[in-house]
RNA sequence: GCCGAGGUAGCUCAGUGGUAGAGCACUGGUCUGAAAAACCAGGUGUCGUCAGUUCAAUCCUGACCCUCGGCA
């Protein structure tokens, strides 16, 4: 039994989430894919905080799965999943709540439906796909498993590669490996929801990207002086591209902030789509969810 | 005021004597180890205004309005 807060970027559960678990004496697990990286906190709206103990915490509160990657290196669902499963087993042998917080859908599928048993990701076998065609790609799968050919259109690279991927690691087509059991089913937790009304909610994304702003300037340009580039993952998370070429004088000031603010509007349609399937959510209109409001329906839910 | 260029989708623009398209934006959706990713679908319009020519005008003609250059 976890408290899950969920709600598209710019919906505040950040804050809400640090509220509840102060209040309950909870900690945190992000499930956000971007505040995974070091040394990026205001592109991802990463709560500051200081190392207690080895441990990220924000206004005494610990706030786990946040701040410890690399730059260079690539997280991935698999990886989030078992580290997450580690720390929510500590929190809860303290006696503790645990308080997911977060926009990342499909991680917090993987996490609380769980994930089918499937390879992990081949850094060799990508490099091999890569160098074919999109066409050659989706040909390669349908010989091998026409149910995934069909379901995954030729163009979405990603999809067809790791299809491929998975048949060529264990032989059996990944639509035959996957079960089902990876759906819209949160299982038996305290699921919030945020919901904002669309145009309320751009408008929180214009005024937090005018405020970020420099913030994201000054943190891009500390890791460009380290050596970082465009390339680096990390600085793919969304905006930092943007922020890129306007240091390099690419683009204005005003066009950054113009294209990183359609670009996380865009993000968060993607949010609300993902979020639409959950029927078991307890939805919250942000502009009005307390930790109060929500610790009262929490305290209704545990009966 | 004169000369030139131009007014077509929210924006930038293409185009045709038989009422119109692209990219981006926008709307909806997909999602099993890259997910702040990668995709799929959808055209949303008084073609500046008025008049003329024509079977038919967004297109041709005229007037007017507006914008941007240049000259005054």
């Amino acid at each position: 039994m976890a408290i899950i807060i969920a709600g598209p970027t710019a919906s505040g559960k950040t804050d809400l989430a640090l509220d509840v678990a102060r209040i309950i004496g909870g900690e945190i697990i992000s499930v956000d894919s971007r505040q995974v990286y070091r040394g990026l906190l205001f592109g991802t709206a990463k709560p500051a905080g200081v190392y207690d103990g080895g441990v990220y915490t924000v206004g005494g509160v610990p706030y786990h799965m946040v701040d410890f990657l690399p730059p260079e290196q690539i997280y991935n669902t698999g990886l989030f999943v078992s580290a997450a499963k580690k720390i929510e087993a500590e929190i809860l042998a303290k006696n503790k709540i645990p308080v997911f917080a977060g926009g990342t859908g499909m991680w917090l599928q993987a996490y609380f439906s769980g994930m089918d048993k499937l390879p992990e990701a081949d850094p060799t076998l990508r490099a091999k796909f890569s160098a074919m065609t999109k066409a050659q790609l989706h040909q390669k799968l349908a010989s091998v498993d026409i149910a995934s050919a069909e379901a995954i259109p030729a163009g979405n690279i990603q999809r067809v590669m790791r299809a491929l991927e998975i048949f060529e690691l264990t032989g059996i087509p990944a639509s035959t490996l996957r079960t089902g059991r990876f759906n819209a089913n949160l299982g038996d937790n305290f699921f919030v929801y945020l919901d904002w009304e669309k145009d309320e909610l751009n408008r929180r994304i214009e005024t937090r990207t005018n405020l970020i702003f420099d913030g994201m300037v000054n943190e891009t340009r500390a890791l460009l002086l380290r050596g970082f580039t465009a390339e680096t993952p990390a600085l793919k998370s969304l905006g930092y591209p943007q922020i890129i070429d306007f240091i390099d004088g690419k683009i204005t000031r005003a066009a950054a902030i113009e294209k990183i603010v359609i670009l996380t509007r865009q993000y968060a349609k993607r949010q609300r789509t993902w979020f639409a399937r959950y029927k078991n959510k307890i939805i919250f209109n942000g502009a009005q969810a307390t930790a109060e409001k929500i610790l009262g329906e929490y305290n209704k839910w545990k009966k």
